[in-house]
RNA sequence: GGGCCAUUAGCUCAGCCCGGUUAGAGCGCUACGUUGACAUCGUAGAGGUCAGUGGUUCGAGUCCACUAUGGCCCACCA
């Protein structure tokens, strides 16, 4: 097979993906009884698109399943979809409008819902679709979608399961409001934005007391339509007398209240402020501690209600103005400050959500967190990075009821029917219009009309996947799952919760199986590159699709990872992804010469280890970074593994070994040629699969190249191959130290060379030489490999009786190394140089002289680090001395 | 108001858990070389008071405290 001399992803990754697709090698094997290891995808919206921070947690999902699929582990990675509730419902609503200029109430539900599954069925697979282009190593034949039959058996077993123990609540309770998506949203859906405004101070005349005033100030003017009282802290002396006295509200002329709370702030505004139970959630809670009553002053859609009197209709803006203006025209407005507060936003709709009271379905969330947080305090989960624990058991502390019900159609609608009487009651399967109420025998009228929040299905997602509430095979066979990777804004949103209903809906199991997932891990948010978040109102996302399509997927998969420290956000730009380019097209070209190198008699690759020493040294190498890569990925540190590997992959095997085969190779057919052949199949071999779980297309391609090169090799997918065995024997701390020596002798050289400016022009030499005295111990030891380093270098080894007269000298491990200045030189410069280094090393001298000086060091630190510190000592001493030796010559 | 994270080379970031080589990498820049695996690659170089202050220690980029700056998360100041 031939090979292009770059690395083109788009002439193999289709094809790669259909052998996968083809081999069935991401499913779990049917007869598997090795451990397990389970992850399930963070299902994305159906109507969604891939961004940059699903194609990073796509992959590192796919590292670690990947990872553990060549482990032998019984693998199973489940995908799947969100229905996403609002975002779906608003979607098609949209498109609605724009083709027909329909609402879906003139469309009706059962109509609009079809509509909605038609868009899904049309639409829905696209981001899916796009997991797949990353390389996502899915069983796909397993993918779930939250809305399909199966998930709405689970939602409703789940459902009149909490019901049953008294979990679910109807009640009367304020919620935000979406007064744009009309319906309300959990406390979770609702961000705080700053806004600039005003601060109104408002006179509320004193009751049965003419000309005396009680001021509140109020950013919100126009809610003190449904103010129900006034309230003062108790301490607050300014007050005290007008405590348990009545003031009247102007415009509706209505008798309030003022009472003392201590939730009130003295030192804020007036120190009195208005209550509006209605439309504040704190002042509905000193509402009830007061008994006031509970006034709305809002119709859902936005609108003043009647309650308003004369602004009702109006919508919330208009009835701020005028009310401002009616209260200045009375003389009732003290004064306007400017102020800037924090306005609930909501996330759905990005507008202003109001709060206001309404019937509502809610989850009694107290009594689930317990189990939750003992998970994290006992072991069963594990959170990385670690400090998210503490966040997650704050949340969890002083979790709030989690109010369920949306005022959608798109959704799993709320299996509760009521009688004539509004008697409600859950139930398992529908019950018909008609049919006897399971409690009071009166016949069904209705079922609600709410449906659940979305993340009343996501919650069930590890195991309504696997059958739930069926005792299936899948579930006893997947369930708990291993590993969960997400982003961190969902922490409370899904992860907890998932927590939550895994200890309170799995009971079949005993207590220590039932968390859904033992690890998770919280992965990095990904910005753009002046730091702020991606988004696509801010319009400065990077598509992925265009950064696969620019560079591949295994390149923009590497370059995320070796940008990603754990749960350290990343700044991303396009340019990054060139390094991931470069590295495989590194791989590429690497694979390329020893496929070109390969023909002719080699050593087996299971055969007895090499002599040669470079041929150890890189084995020993490989073995250091087989054994790093492996320790790396068991932590989930992904971007130590990828370091490793590009470490090796370039500094190791690339510029030394490859380099040094070649001398070997070009001779042919010899014991040399024999064992460097040998080397590198067995090195490129191990290499790719370590790289698999990273580029699993390119490495997939390559060794399948390898593999027809060889001719020996069955013709399995790299997929389904195993990690590599590399034995911890093979690390040779001599092969190590000799090239290590070779690699500063020719750092050296070539140090000299470039500084001396002497280029290609003048023929060089080198002489080495050693402390003692003799260059030969030095010769011997790079022994057949002086011929390497000729190759690398173009020098010559000269013997010592070759020293030249005028020569530079420079020293690398200990030795000195003679450059012979021959040719035209820039001396000036060169001491020049020579001054600056020997300057840089008396300082750094300076630091050794006093530690070994420091009597504390001698007796406090281990004694080998004591030794190296001497050692060091004598070779930058040696050093300098050299540099001076070199610098008087000069002059 | 509470909490978390960051601050190291021109840029983007490692190193800190477990204190002890001359603080590293990639990109960019300079020089030289290679261009028969690599529209490249290699080698070398320039570039850093490790945000600041104080403390612990024989020794601090690394541990502790505080401060500054930037970012994020929670929270019922109207």
């Amino acid at each position: 097979m031939d090979l292009d001399p770059r690395y083109d992803p788009h002439a193999h990754e289709d094809a790669v993906h259909q052998a996968w697709m083809a081999s069935g090698v991401f499913a779990p094997a049917p007869e598997s009884t090795a451990p397990r290891y389970v992850v399930m995808i963070p299902p994305p919206n159906v109507t969604g698109a891939l961004h940059m921070g699903h194609a990073l947690n796509g992959t590192i999902q796919d590292i670690v399943v990947r990872f553990q699929r060549m482990r032998g582990r019984d693998t199973l990675w489940l995908p799947g979809t969100d229905h996403a509730g609002i975002a779906t419902q608003a979607v098609v609503e949209k498109k609605l409008w724009a083709e027909k200029k329909q609402t879906r109430q003139e469309l009706g539900r059962e109509a609009f819902l079809a509509k909605i599954w038609e868009w899904k069925e049309e639409h829905g697979n696209k981001i899916l679709e796009q997991f797949r282009r990353l390389g996502a190593s899915c069983d796909w034949t397993r993918t779930r979608f939250t809305l399909e039959p199966a998930m709405s058996r689970a939602v409703r077993e789940a459902f009149v399961r909490l019901w049953e123990k008294g979990l679910i609540y109807r009640g009367a309770r304020i919620v935000n409001w979406d007064c744009a998506l009309g319906t309300a949203v959990s406390d979770d859906e609702v961000l705080m934005k700053p806004i600039k405004g005003h601060l109104y101070y408002v006179r509320y005349p004193v009751e049965g007391e003419p000309g005396r005033f009680v001021t509140v100030a109020t950013t919100r003017p126009e809610t003190m339509l449904g103010d129900t009282g006034v309230a003062v802290h108790p301490a607050d002396a300014r007050y005290r007398s007008l405590v348990g006295k009545r003031c009247r509200l102007p415009f509706l002329e209505r008798s309030i209240p003022i009472v003392a709370d201590d939730t009130v702030d003295s030192a804020f505004g007036t120190g009195a402020v208005k209550v509006t139970p209605g439309h504040d959630p704190a002042d509905y809670e000193r509402g009830a501690r007061h008994g006031l009553p509970i006034v709305t002053i809002l119709n859902l859609d936005g609108t003043m209600s009647r309650e308003a009197g004369e602004f009702a209709g109006l919508s919330r803006e208009e009835a701020r103005r005028q009310v401002v203006a009616g209260l200045e025209e009375r003389g009732l407005l003290e004064k306007t400050e400017p102020y800037q507060h924090n306005v609930p936003i909501s996330d759905r709709s990005d507008t202003p959500v109001e709060p206001l009271v309404s019937e509502q379905w809610f989850v009694r969330m107290a009594p689930l967190a317990g189990p939750a947080i003992a998970a994290v305090r006992n072991g069963a989960l594990e959170l990385k990075p670690a400090r998210w624990t503490k966040v997650y058991v704050d949340w969890l502390e002083n979790v709030r009821d989690w109010c369920i019900s949306r005022q959608l159609w798109w959704g799993h609608r709320i299996p509760v029917w009521y009688d004539a009487d509004g008697v409600p009651v859950a139930a398992r399967m529908d019950l018909a219009i008609g049919s006897p109420h399971p409690t009071t025998g009166r016949p069904i009228v209705r079922q609600d009309e709410d449906v659940l929040d979305t993340w009343a299905s996501s919650w069930l997602w590890p195991f309504a996947t696997l059958g739930w509430p069926d005792r299936t095979p899948d579930l006893a066979r997947f369930y708990p799952t291993q590993f969960l990777s997400t982003a961190r804004e969902i922490l409370y949103l899904w992860v907890a919760r998932m927590v939550m209903a895994g200890y309170e809906l799995l009971d079949h199991l005993p207590p220590e199986e039932r968390c859904p997932f033992s690890t998770c891990y919280v992965h990095a948010t990904v910005l753009d590159a002046k730091g702020r978040r991606m988004s696509k109102s801010a319009g400065n996302g990077i598509d992925p699709l265009d950064m696969i399509a620019r560079y591949g997927a295994d390149a923009v998969r590497y370059s995320l990872v070796l940008l990603t420290r754990e749960g350290q956000d990343v700044k991303l730009s396009e340019d990054r992804f060139e390094m991931g380019r470069r590295f495989t097209n590194k791989v590429w070209n690497a694979a390329r010469f020893v496929l070109q190198n390969l023909a002719g008699p080699r050593d087996e690759p299971g055969g007895a280890r090499p002599a040669a020493v470079e041929d150890r040294w890189i084995l020993s190498r490989l073995s250091r970074v087989h054994a790093e890569v492996t320790a790396a990925l068991e932590a989930y540190s992904f971007n130590d593994a990828a370091q490793a590997l590009y470490r090796f992959v370039w500094n190791d095997f690339c510029d030394w070994y490859l380099e040094l085969a070649k001398s070997r190779l070009a001779a042919g057919e010899g014991a040399g040629a024999r064992a460097a052949r040998g080397t590198l199949e067995r090195v490129l071999d191990a290499t790719l699969r370590l790289l698999h779980p990273f580029t699993p297309f390119q490495s997939e391609v390559l060794w399948k190249a390898l593999h027809a090169a060889d001719g020996r090799a069955p013709a399995r997918m790299l997929a389904a191959t195993s990690w590599p065995a590399v034995p911890p024997e093979w690390i040779d701390g001599e092969a190590e130290a000799e090239i290590g020596l070779l690699q500063e002798l020719v750092g050296a050289v070539r140090g000299i060379r470039a500084l001396t400016a002497l280029g290609d022009r003048a023929p060089l030499a080198a002489l080495v030489v050693a402390p003692d005295g003799g260059d030969r111990r030095v010769l011997e030891a790079c022994g057949e490999r002086a011929r390497a380093l000729a190759f690398l270098s173009r020098l010559e080894i000269r013997s010592a009786a070759a020293r030249p007269p005028s020569s530079a000298v420079g020293v690398a491990a200990g030795l000195e190394v003679f450059v012979p200045l021959e040719g035209s030189v820039d001396l000036g410069a060169l001491a020049e140089t020579l001054a600056r280094r020997l300057d840089k090393l008396e300082k750094a001298l300076g630091g050794v002289e006093a530690k070994l000086g420091n009597p504390g060091f001698r007796r406090s630190a281990a004694p080998e680090v004591v030794e190296a510190e001497e050692t060091r000592r004598a070779e930058m001493r040696r050093e300098q001395d050299l540099l001076r030796r070199n610098l008087e010559g000069l002059r």
